[in-house]
DNA sequence: TTGTACGCGTTATCAT
DNA sequence: ATGATAACGCGTACAA
């Protein structure tokens, strides 16, 4: 690569061009205000003229700070239909540019590297905050991301219970309503197909299920669980829970899945099987992503407010919401909302 | 934000606690070989005692490079099932990183303010080289990012007649193949879903399936065509053409769908009104998202190499592979394959 | 309001 | 093999 190139204008120049100092010029483009406007004028027309654009290495290395966010992903991202990263992606990325920040990404793999990686990242300066979505916190040699000179919020779990500000979604109630819901409908045999076992959406989503279920006075009992791989393998645990499915002679008559892509597999395997969805058993799934709509049956889904999420992620990292930003008091929730499409009916026995 | 700390140990700390000139520590972490082996010791564990991580932005400043890359994608992006920009992200961030490289990632809205920005990053020593996915370059004030004094990747579309070299798929004759495949099953009459008329994918593959059509001997009229929304709105244009579908006497026995989401909203929507896939239509589509193998039925889809296409561009855009990163040889081309699965039939009649 | 002078933390040149 | 020193391009006290 040939990006050595010493050229471009420099504040020197314009500063020669315009007659003034190097200093005026500094103040004309950081201070506008703080300059004679018509020294400003000239300012900017000989800036304009040249085509002269700040180094930014050099101000951020004069003045202590960059102005990059980074943002923290799982290294082995998952490509089914959720939409959840890349939206997320975009929120935040919009919101720190109308901020004036940029947005670089690092994913954080297994291996030591990426973790050395990310830490020189936040304790090398390139960085002001982190945004972390990984389940876990980069360390090396001493080193944590926790401990490194710059704020970090974390999106999607809740991590204010090691001090780090968090801002999620009420999985836990969101599945709670629609298990309700499916109850009222008159079900009373539900399987729920999980994510790795232990994940905090896989706990916060079963208690959420839970709850329901026993308020509703049915037992533990009641909810059968399938699946427990790595959300890499979401369509696959559709597929086997299909098969579970089938094999249950007291069969359940809901399924709460906690990905789209479990829903979507098990729904076109089970209608493989000769079941009928809604009728023979109903199905809703997690995230929204927009294929729901176009599912068929369309995919009845608690649909998380990506948007909203990154966007209010970003803000309180970068002090825009300074008050809030504050780990002590819990995370930041904002709710996810059932979506009720075709694909959820009642018992009719 | 508090990024503002001016904390942590700096190279002359290191060098206080291990009794050597600064200029001996940055020799001894940079070129580990052109000094002492007892030294280097020293140095190192005095490093790793403080915790010493350098300083990204002054070096950078020194040196007159950075060593981040910034991908400039389109800024509307669009949340169906396509898995396009996320993979390529994750390949190119992933190779980046294997060698040293941070990813930064830039939308480029219609607004000036946003192509600003991204000009400012170019020119301004922010990044050292830059992949565009947009299908516009940015411009503004006679600054454009193709002066800018970092090398451009084109990656997606061929803008090498612009002198940007470019990583592209082989789509026009990928469709050709897919349709004389169809041709082959006995198909004549194929309806084409489009996206944006003119743009640079639409172009490509209509071209391919019209190429095959003609070289069976079949007239133009063979190939209807419907959708010419953005992508979007890929969902839509597929329940369109499926309402477009039912209304022809003379039905199209194959549809060519230029994107998954296309193909399967009108599956969905055809077989909604009681038509069978691939009974009564075949259908074929593009892009190739995991969700493709688990659609009711399983869909074929011509598949796009994107982790191959990403490492490629990435490794073409940091000189990896210098002497192929000439626009003047036309696009690096990679080719795509069509994945047959059961939604493609011979025609019976 | 404008100019002067210094320093941010590192690398590279030169001399030792 | 190592050490002293001068840049890199900009921001900001301070002085004028």
């Amino acid at each position: 690569m040939s990006g050595d190139d010493n050229s471009g204008p420099l504040m020197a120049d314009v500063a020669r061009l315009a007659g003034v100092a190097i200093s005026t010029v500094s103040r004309a483009l950081a201070n506008p205000g703080r300059v004679n406007e018509k020294t400003r004028a000239k300012i900017d027309a000989a800036a304009k003229q040249l085509g002269y654009t700040p180094n930014a290495m050099a101000r951020g290395l004069r003045v202590g700070k960059s102005n990059v966010v980074m943002i923290v992903l799982p290294g082995s991202l998952y490509y089914g239909t959720s939409q959840v990263i890349p939206q997320v992606l975009e929120s935040i990325n919009r919101t720190l540019m109308q901020n004036g920040y940029n947005l670089m990404i690092a994913n954080l793999d297994r291996d030591e590297k990426s973790e050395r990686h990310i830490l020189d990242l936040a304790f090398g300066g390139t960085v002001c905050g982190a945004i972390v979505l990984s389940s876990t916190l980069p360390e090396d040699g001493g080193r944590s991301l926790a401990d490194a000179p710059i704020p970090v919020v974390a999106l999607l779990q809740d991590l204010s219970n090691v001090g780090i500000p968090s801002v999620v979604t009420n999985d836990r109630e969101a599945v709670r309503e629609a298990t309700a819901d499916l109850i009222a409908l008159g079900h009373r045999r539900f399987l729920y197909l999980a994510g790795p076992y232990g994940n905090y959406h896989d706990v916060e989503r079963y208690a959420g299920a839970l709850e329901a279920v026993l308020a509703a006075g049915l037992p533990e009992e009641a909810i059968l669980r399938s699946g427990g791989l790595d959300y890499r393998h979401s369509f696959q645990i559709g597929v086997e829970a299909a098969e579970f499915f089938a094999r249950q002679r007291d069969k359940p008559t809901a399924v709460i899945a906690t990905s789209d892509d479990m829903a979507i597999s098990f729904m076109s395997s089970a209608q493989e099987k000769g079941y009928r969805i809604p009728d023979d058993v109903s199905i809703v799934s997690f995230d929204g992503s927009p294929v729901c709509a176009h599912c068929s049956p369309t995919l009845s889904a608690i649909q998380q407010p990506m948007e909203e999420m990154g966007e209010r992620a970003a803000l309180m990292l970068i002090g825009y919401d300074g008050a809030v930003c504050d780990a002590t008091q819990g995370p930041i929730v904002i709710s996810s909302k059932l979506v009720r499409r075709k694909s959820i009916a009642g018992v009719a026995r």
